[in-house]
DNA sequence: TAAGAATATAGCAAAATGATATATAAGGAT
DNA sequence: ATCCTTATATATCATTTTGCTATATTCTTA
């Protein structure tokens, strides 16, 4: 059995460096969230999973006074996230409920699709404008791809708001209302 | 408690009419399954929860002497489905893969580099070219709104493909490598 | 007429989410 | 000094979701 994505994050975390549960939480939760996260209920089950194999392994420590596990790549964990960074990559999955209304948007009342839409380029002007607010975690590895990501996620953003924008437009134009069973558009 | 999204995509299936558990997962695999997927192990349940909740009837037919069971929006469920409909939508949620690797690329060799990112822009160009081919679902209602879906979709797979093919032209530029620790782009 | 594709439902292990619980340390406010 | 909040750190768990397998019938096509 191949390791399942979160699993392959995981040991790309250490492979920066030995890191605890909390500051491979902080990483994903920091650079990649937005397009693969991971909860506390998958990393500390994961990080057991891969030391019991041998990708891993772990050093209690104390910090401060604090009790801190602190986990670090062993060789052969480091040849199976080389491996799987040799393999091609899943296709994308997107969850995105804005879509999935606009499915069902014949349902709605004029007024009520273009009151939706607007409020959803909000949401997306917001989120984009997060986006440019974070730092790139890693100092020195990886610090161009990181940069890289954000560049990626904000241009992501910016059609998405682009998109909508001309959509809202053409509802505007018809109050809301859009051509029925037209066979082509623009 | 609120409806998943899921639960809400089944009741917008059966609001284009009676429908069988398959059907509803025809429906959802030929027009929203690149931005919002469910299984048979999601979607048999929740006809259950539903009509255990009054939020549908079923009717066990006998069509051509197959055994099938037909489901049925209520009253109560349309006006759950409604309710659904004019909320605020969840922020999208994305999981890309090949974004993730981007994370880790200092760890490749140049040459390593430039390949997965062509394997990749290869399998976006197949993907969309299946986009291109779905006709849309519905015959009447919201004929519409499943081809702007597709459009969208289209335009996003095309806003993909031209992201990663000038991160190519750079990377071929710069012989598979790029400038470490640089503090801008472009 | 036999193979295989399509229709139809059911069940399950594994994975992932989202939430809660617990505890300590650090920093600022009153 | 004490209180409050935030950050660090790990653990657990119910619910949801996925992906897979099993089962059975009918329709199509070679």
């Amino acid at each position: 059995m191949s390791n399942t994505t979160v699993e392959n994050i995981i040991l790309g975390c250490l492979s920066f460096g030995p890191r605890s549960g909390y500051e491979i939480k902080k990483i994903i939760s920091m650079s990649s969230s937005w397009f693969y996260n991971a909860s506390y209920g998958s990393i500390y089950p994961i990080l057991k999973k891969h030391e019991d194999n041998g990708l891993v392994s772990s050093e209690e420590t104390v910090d401060n006074g604090r009790y801190k596990r602190i986990y670090q790549l062993t060789p052969k964990g480091y040849k199976v996230f080389e491996k799987w960074m040799l393999e091609s990559p899943k296709l994308m999955t997107v969850k995105y409920e804005m879509a999935v209304k606009l499915m069902f948007f014949a349902h709605l009342k004029p007024g009520q699709r273009i009151k939706q839409v607007e409020q959803h380029i909000e949401q997306l002007i917001l989120f984009k404008q997060e986006l440019e607010e974070i730092e790139p975690y890693a100092a020195s590895e990886g610090d161009f791809y990181q940069r890289l990501i954000l560049d990626w996620g904000e241009n992501l953003y910016s059609f998405l708001i682009e998109w909508f924008g001309k959509f809202l437009d053409e509802l505007k134009n018809n109050s809301g209302d859009v051509p029925i069973n037209s066979k082509t558009r623009e």
